[in-house]
Order: structure tokens, then C-alpha cells, then sequence
DNA sequence: TCTGGGGTCCTAGGACCC
DNA sequence: TCTGGGGTCCTAGGACCC
């Protein structure tokens, strides 16, 4: 092979290291927006989240401070367990010590978050929001590994300054990296890994402390003696697709600092849903109501941001926590609340024996359209196919539904 | 400890086509 | 009569993230 040609190759597989990321992380962004609208929360433990006035409690924790941590409370777990941590109080006048359950405000947060990433754009040549609260920002045109510092304290100084709450900024030369380096020296932190740097700055880290590694790989890497990741680093990547598969190669390349992804801004949505937990029933006439009201819902948020879908699905979790979901295709595009409605019913069929504690409807396939091009009708499913349909529903029998178990669906797709 | 609600991405089997 | 291989679509489930 000609010199050329293996650089070429080389250059491939090795980051090119000319790419700065920045992650920015806002701390405990939810109880930090409380904050601001209740000032005498402040240095009080905060726990966000929904179900903790329930009997029993249900539902998980979206967002604690750092005073309820010191209670072991944690984000995403069950209410229960946080409530038995750290027990409520009503007001600031209750005599009992606890901490401040809130259920939260998503719309007061999602201005708290405008007003952030506004900030985060005017910093970024291109900027990608991950979610409320996090966003990665490619800074290679507007700064240098030399003032790269200066450049996100002053970054993280207008957040605070001109919104009132506190971020963690991570810079690496990978997005995988920088994520990772924005949790480092959390809360109100600035963790910089240059470049050439990034497989030492990782491999002391747990493996589980890697972007991409939940509780199931965790334990799988740990069972097989891969505690840090450095332990993968050290592998060949043979040797971890056979152990891990061939996830495990993603993630091999990663704790070596290999990781080509560009920061792009976010595009279109790939499904919109809506579920929703319920106290566990068998009863036919409770689900097919909740599923009619999360139809309902989705249908509304379809409605208002002129898109259609081609896919309806639900999602049933039986006790104790069995997840099925069911789907169904049509030929084209369609926005037809009625449509939605029946084929999320028809799919519900199949549960009507089954105790569910959570349901959900949801469409994909999206097919997005500006206002003003016309509509494609003849997408939509004639009125004559609805009417057929309608008066199949009235006349079907058991004999109607397939061996298998599911449902008979009309097929007009 | 027992799990909310909104998503994304991946895998794998089967149907179907050429 | 027996039956290749590649590609795409659909569906179900599962891991993961915030």
C-alpha cells in the first residue's frame, strides 16, 4: 500500500483533533429555575418531580439539589424511595425539617432554557440542544485551545449574570469526551481535555461514567472484568465485539478518544407520543378510555405543528412491568384524529384481559409540511374505506381476528 | 428500591420482491 | 421439485438518554 493511501486510512479512524466541543450542562437546571421564581429556596433541599403526593407514591424524581442529595436522594428514582430519604415538608413554616417537594413547571422552564441556549447560540458556530437543560456547541471557528478557557468561563459568567443560574462546561476535542467532561467538576464547573489527552482523561472513569453505558452493559462489562474504561481501552476491538458485540465496538472507539460525530443542530422529530401511568386495572372500559384521551392529546399536538403520520402504536405495561407495544402502517401519510382514535382501540384489543398500569398511543413515520403546500387528500384514507370500516367493526366477530392472537385490522393501507 | 414521560437508536425475524 | 442471495419494509422488543 502506497504511503498515501495508509494516511489516508489513518485519517479515517483517528480524530483529526482539529474540532472543539463544548457540552454545557446546566446544574440541577429544574430546581435552579425554582430558585428564581422562589428565592427562599435557596440552600434548601429540592426534589422536582410528579406522584409524590399519591398513596402510595408513584412516579420518579426529575431533578434534586444538592441539598437533597446529601439526603441520597437522585434523579430518575422512584419517589418512594427519595421520599423515604428525605421526607416532605409543606412550607417553610412546617416545624418538621424535609425537604421541598415540587411537581414542576415545564413551560417556566422552557423559557428559563430560551433564554440559556440564546445565550449558548451567540457563543457556538454551530450549536445542538440535547435537551432542556444541555447542549453541545462546536466552537472551532470562534476560539483556540489557547483562550478556550477564557472563552467558557466568560460563557458560563453571562449565564449566570444575565438568567441567574449556574452551568458546567466540558471541552474536548469529541462530543463523547466533552459530555463526559462537563460532569467532571459539576456543580458550576469547567473541565478542558485537549487534545491527545482524551484516552488518559478517560481511563480512570468507571465504565459506567461512559455516555452510552446504562445499568444492563454496566453490569455485562463488570461480570467480564471491565471495571474502567481504560480496561476497554485496552482490548482489542476484536476482542470486545466478541465479548460485548457489536455495540461494544462504538463504544471501544470512544473510551480511546475515537469519535468522528460532528455537532449538528437538531433536525425534525421522529414520533410524537403521549402515555400516561394509571393504578393497575383489568378493566376494558378504563383503558380504552385513557387511550382514547391520550389519542386525544397527541392528536393536538400533531394538529399544531402541521405534520402527519403514517405509523400508530400503543404501549401497554401489564403488571409488574411488561412493556408491549403494538403498531400499525398505513399506505400514506395521514392527520385523521377519528382514524388514530379506532386503530389505537383496535390495537388495545389484544390487552383487554391484562392488568396495565401504564398506556400510551404514539405516532411515527412523520412526514412534515410547510403551511402552505397543499395537502396531499389523496393520501387520506376516502371517507367510503371509513364508512366500510365502521360498519366491519359493528359486524365483527372473534372468528375475524388472525390465529395469532392480534387484531384483524382493516387494510386500506 | 421498583420504576414518570418524552424521546432516539439498534437488532432481529418474517414477508415480499427481484 | 427444491430453493440462492440481496434489498426493503414492517413489527416487536430492548437499551439508553434526559
Amino acid at each position: 500500500m502506497a504511503k498515501a493511501d495508509r494516511e489516508q486510512l489513518v485519517k479515517k479512524v483517528t480524530p483529526t483533533n482539529d474540532q472543539i466541543v463544548l457540552h454545557l450542562d446546566m446544574d440541577c437546571f429544574f430546581a435552579a429555575c425554582e430558585r428564581l421564581r422562589r428565592p427562599e429556596l435557596e440552600g434548601e433541599p429540592v426534589v422536582i418531580g410528579g406522584g409524590f403526593d399519591k398513596e402510595p407514591p408513584r412516579g420518579a424524581v426529575a431533578t434534586a439539589s444538592y441539598e437533597a442529595r446529601e439526603y441520597g436522594v437522585e434523579s430518575a428514582q422512584p419517589m418512594k424511595i427519595a421520599l423515604d430519604r428525605l421526607p416532605r415538608r409543606e412550607s417553610i413554616d412546617d416545624p418538621d425539617a424535609g425537604g421541598y417537594y415540587l411537581k414542576g413547571e415545564h413551560e417556566f422552564y422552557k423559557e428559563v432554557s430560551q433564554e440559556v441556549m440564546s445565550i449558548a447560540e451567540t457563543y457556538a458556530g454551530t450549536l445542538r440542544r440535547i435537551s432542556i437543560d444541555e447542549a453541545y456547541l462546536d466552537v472551532t471557528q470562534v476560539t483556540s485551545w489557547d483562550t478556550i478557557e477564557v472563552y467558557a468561563k466568560e460563557l458560563k459568567m453571562e449565564i449566570q449574570e444575565s438568567v441567574g443560574v449556574t452551568a458546567s462546561i466540558g471541552v474536548a476535542p469529541t462530543m463523547s469526551c466533552a459530555k463526559v467532561a462537563s460532569e467532571y467538576n459539576k456543580p458550576d464547573g469547567i473541565c478542558i481535555v485537549r487534545p491527545g489527552d482524551v484516552k488518559a482523561f478517560l481511563s480512570p472513569l468507571s465504565i459506567g461514567e461512559i455516555h452510552g453505558v446504562g445499568p444492563v452493559s454496566e453490569d455485562a462489562f463488570k461480570k467480564a472484568g471491565v471495571e474502567t474504561a481504560g480496561d476497554l481501552a485496552s482490548l482489542t476491538t476484536q476482542q470486545a465485539a466478541d465479548r460485548f458485540g457489536s455495540n461494544a465496538i462504538t463504544l471501544h472507539e470512544r473510551v480511546r478518544g475515537i469519535d468522528t460525530r460532528e455537532v449538528e443542530p437538531v433536525g425534525k422529530p421522529k414520533s410524537i407520543s403521549k402515555e400516561k401511568s394509571i393504578d393497575a386495572t383489568t378493566n376494558i372500559g378504563t383503558k380504552r378510555a385513557i387511550i382514547q384521551q391520550l389519542a386525544s392529546k397527541v392528536n393536538k399536538r400533531v394538529a399544531s405543528k402541521s405534520v402527519r403520520y403514517r405509523t400508530i402504536g400503543i404501549k401497554v405495561v401489564e403488571t409488574p412491568f411488561e412493556v408491549n407495544t403494538r403498531e400499525y402502517s398505513l399506505h400514506g401519510p395521514v392527520q385523521d384524529p377519528l382514524l388514530l382514535e379506532e386503530i389505537a382501540l383496535e390495537l388495545l384489543i389484544e390487552f383487554e384481559a391484562g392488568e396495565v398500569r401504564k398506556l400510551g398511543v404514539r405516532v411515527s413515520n412523520l412526514d412534515f409540511f410547510d403551511g402552505e403546500q397543499i395537502r396531499f387528500d389523496d393520501w387520506d384514507p376516502p371517507p367510503s374505506i371509513i364508512a366500510d370500516r365502521k360498519s366491519k367493526h359493528c359486524k365483527r366477530t372473534d372468528d375475524q381476528r388472525s390465529i395469532s392472537g392480534q387484531t384483524t385490522l382493516p387494510d386500506f393501507r
